[in-house]
DNA sequence: CTGAAAGCGCTAACAA
DNA sequence: TTGTTAGCGCTTTCAG
C-alpha cells in the first residue's frame, strides 16, 4: 500500500494525496474527504523513509540521551520536549546504550532527520574538535560540559551544574557539621567523567579545610551501578576505618552504600553521615531519606531547549549556563 | 556528501561503493581500500532513509517498549537483544511515552524498517482484532497478554507471569502469616490494566480464605506513580483502619507506601507487613528491604526472543508462555 | 569484479 | 485547486 495506490483508489493524483496527508491548505474539501476515507479504509501508513528523503526542510530538533532508561533524565527530557514543541519544532528522541557512540548517533540523525539542532543529554566530557566535525548543526550539552575535551567554548553550548563546586559544597556541609574523616564513594578517580570532576571538588574541599586526602577513604566502584556500589562499600566496611561521614558522588551510589552500611550495623546518620549529589526521585523514598544536592532537572531542560532554539532562530552565539543545586535536607546528615 | 560523491572521489561506480559499505564479498581489495579511504576522509555517513527505502529485505526485529525509562524493562530488553543478535537478526528498539500508541508505532516501524517480527514490551491488555489489522508480522506480547481484548490465542504470542495467580499467592503468603485484615494498594480497580488483573487475584484469595473484601482496605492511586502512591497512602493512613498487612500491586507503589507508613510511625513489618509484585532492583535497596514476588526478567526476555524467532524461522505457531515468579524474602513480612 | 540504470515511496516545484 | 514529473540517496538486478 503506497501513496500511488491511495491516489488511484481515491481517484486523484499522488500530489493531492500528499497534500492531504501533510495538511496543506490548497486542497478542496471533496478531495480531502475522499482521500481520508480511502486512507482510513486501508489503514494506510505513509513510509517515513520516503517521506524524510523527499523533504527539503524540517523542523526537527534531535535529543540524544546516553543511558537507556535512566529515570534521572525523564524530567529533563519532558522539559526539553515541551520547550521544543512550544516553539513549533518537533523533538526527535534517541536513547542509546552504554556501549553506543552518541556523536555518531547524532551525526546519523542529523543527516537522516535533517536536524536543525541537537541536544546531548548525559554525554561524555571529552569530545574533541575532530569528533565534532561530524556535527554540523548547533548543539547543547545538557548535564555535562567539555571539561576534558578540546572544544572551543564558542563552538558549543552547555547547561549543567558546577560539578566540582557542588562536590565542594557537599564536603563543606559535612565539615561544618563537624566531620573530619570524610570518605568518598565514586566511580573512578580519573576516568574523565563526572566522577573525576566531583572527586576533584572533594579533594579541593579537604585541602581548603586543612584535611588530608586519605587513600583509605577513597572507595572506587568503577561504575555508577547501585549493586556495585553496594558491593564495594561492603568490602570497604570489612576493614575498620576511622571515618564518620560519606560523600557519594551520586544518589544511586549512595543508595547502594546505605544498604551496605545497614548490613554492617552502622547507623545512618549517627555512625556515618551521608550526602550525595543528584536528587533523583528514588532517593527520596530511602529510609532514612537521602540528603542530597539536587540538580534542577526541569530548569536544566528548559534552559537547554531555550538556548538551542535561540541559536537556531536568531543565530545567537553559543552560551554556557551553570545552574545552582539545592540541598534536600533528608535524614542522613547529622 | 552522498554515495555519488564518494563514488566519484574514489573513482568507482556507486554500486561498488554500495557493495563496500554493505560488506558484499564481490569487491576487489583495491576498490575496497580506495572507497574506505575516501569514506573515512570525508566522514561520510550513508543516509538511513535511502538505505531502508532501497532495500528489498532485512533482518530486523522490532521491540516497542511502553514506558520511557522504566528500569523495570532494562534486563528484559537486554535479554531480548542478545537473543535476537545471537540468531543473526538486528534489534530495532523503540521506546514510547505514556501518551503514545504502541500499535501505531509498531505498524509504522513494520513498514519503515521492513520488520520480520515484533515484540511489545509492557503494552496494554485490551488489543482488538481491528487494531491488530495494522500489524502484519508475528508478534509477542511481553509481560502482558490480551486479558481484556478480543484476539484469538492463535493470532499472537505472549510471555508473562500469571498476574492473577501471583497476586493470589502474595495474599496467600500474608494469610499464612496470620494476617486477616489485608489492604491492597493499586492503580485503579477496573482500568483494564495489570492493576485490575492483580486486584482480581487479591479478591479471589480473600474469598477463598473466607475473608471479606473491605472497601476501606482498597487504596486506589489511579496511577503507578511512586509519588502518588505515597500521597494516597498518606491520605489513607490518616483514618484509622483495622489492618495489619498491605499488598501493593507493584514494587514501585510499595516504595511510596513505605515512606508514608514510616511517616505515620507505622513500623514495617511489625505494625504492617508489606508484600508486592515485580522485583525491581531499587526495592532491594529499601530499608527494610521489600518482600516481593519477582518476575523472572531475564527469562521473560529470553523466552520472548526465542519464541518470536521460532515463529519467524520455522513458521511455528503462536504460543503463550506463563512464567513463575519467585519470592524475594526481604524484610517487610512477618 | 564492475557499472548502468531501474526502482524504493514520497515531496515539491512547475504547469495547467 | 489539481496533476505531472523530477528528484531525494540508496540498493539491486542485469549486463558486461
Amino acid at each position: 500500500m503506497t501513496i500511488k495506490d491511495i491516489a488511484r483508489l481515491a481517484g486523484v493524483s499522488v500530489s493531492t494525496v500528499s497534500r492531504v496527508l501533510n495538511d496543506h491548505p490548497d486542497v478542496s474539501e471533496t478531495a480531502k474527504e475522499k482521500v481520508m476515507q480511502v486512507v482510513a479504509e486501508y489503514n494506510y501508513i505513509p513510509n517515513t523513509n520516503a517521506r524524510e528523503l523527499g523533504k527539503t526542510s524540517t523542523d526537527n530538533i534531535g535529543v540524544v540521551v546516553r543511558g537507556m532508561s535512566n529515570p534521572f533524565y525523564t524530567d529533563i527530557i519532558t522539559a526539553i520536549g515541551r520547550c521544543i514543541e512550544d516553539a513549533g519544532y518537533t523533538m526527535v528522541l534517541q536513547q542509546i546504550g552504554a556501549g553506543d557512540d552518541e556523536i555518531m548517533t547524532a551525526a546519523r540523525m542529523e543527516r537522516d532527520k535533517r536536524l536543525l539542532g541537537l541536544v546531548f543529554l548525559g554525554g561524555k566530557l571529552d569530545y574533541t574538535k575532530e569528533q565534532m566535525k561530524n556535527i554540523n548543526v548547533p548543539y547543547v550539552c545538557c548535564t555535562f560540559s567539555n571539561e576534558y575535551g578540546n572544544l572551543d567554548d564558542k563552538d558549543y553550548s552547555s547547561v549543567c551544574i558546577d560539578d566540582k563546586q557542588t562536590a565542594y559544597e557537599a564536603v563543606e556541609k559535612l565539615f561544618k557539621l563537624g566531620h573530619r574523616k570524610i570518605a568518598v564513594l565514586l566511580s573512578t578517580i580519573d576516568d574523565g567523567s563526572i566522577s573525576q570532576l566531583r572527586f576533584s571538588g572533594y579533594e579541593r574541599a579537604l585541602k581548603d579545610f586543612g584535611l588530608e586526602v586519605d587513600e583509605d577513604l577513597i572507595i572506587e566502584v568503577n561504575s555508577y551501578n547501585i549493586a556495585n556500589a553496594y558491593q564495594e562499600m561492603k568490602k570497604w566496611l570489612k576493614k575498620e576505618h576511622e571515618c564518620t561521614a560519606l560523600f557519594a558522588i551520586s544518589d544511586n551510589m549512595a543508595m547502594g552504600a546505605m544498604k551496605a552500611l545497614k548490613e554492617a550495623n552502622k547507623k545512618v546518620p549517627d555512625d556515618m553521615a551521608v550526602i550525595a549529589i543528584d536528587g533523583i526521585e528514588a532517593s527520596e523514598y530511602m529510609n532514612p531519606e537521602l540528603s542530597t544536592l539536587c540538580q534542577p532537572m526541569e530548569k536544566i531542560g528548559k534552559e537547554a531547549g531555550k538556548l538551542l532554539i535561540d541559536i537556531i532562530q536568531e543565530n545567537k552565539t553559543n552560551k554556557h549556563i551553570i545552574l545552582k543545586t539545592s540541598l534536600r535536607k533528608g535524614e542522613t546528615l547529622k
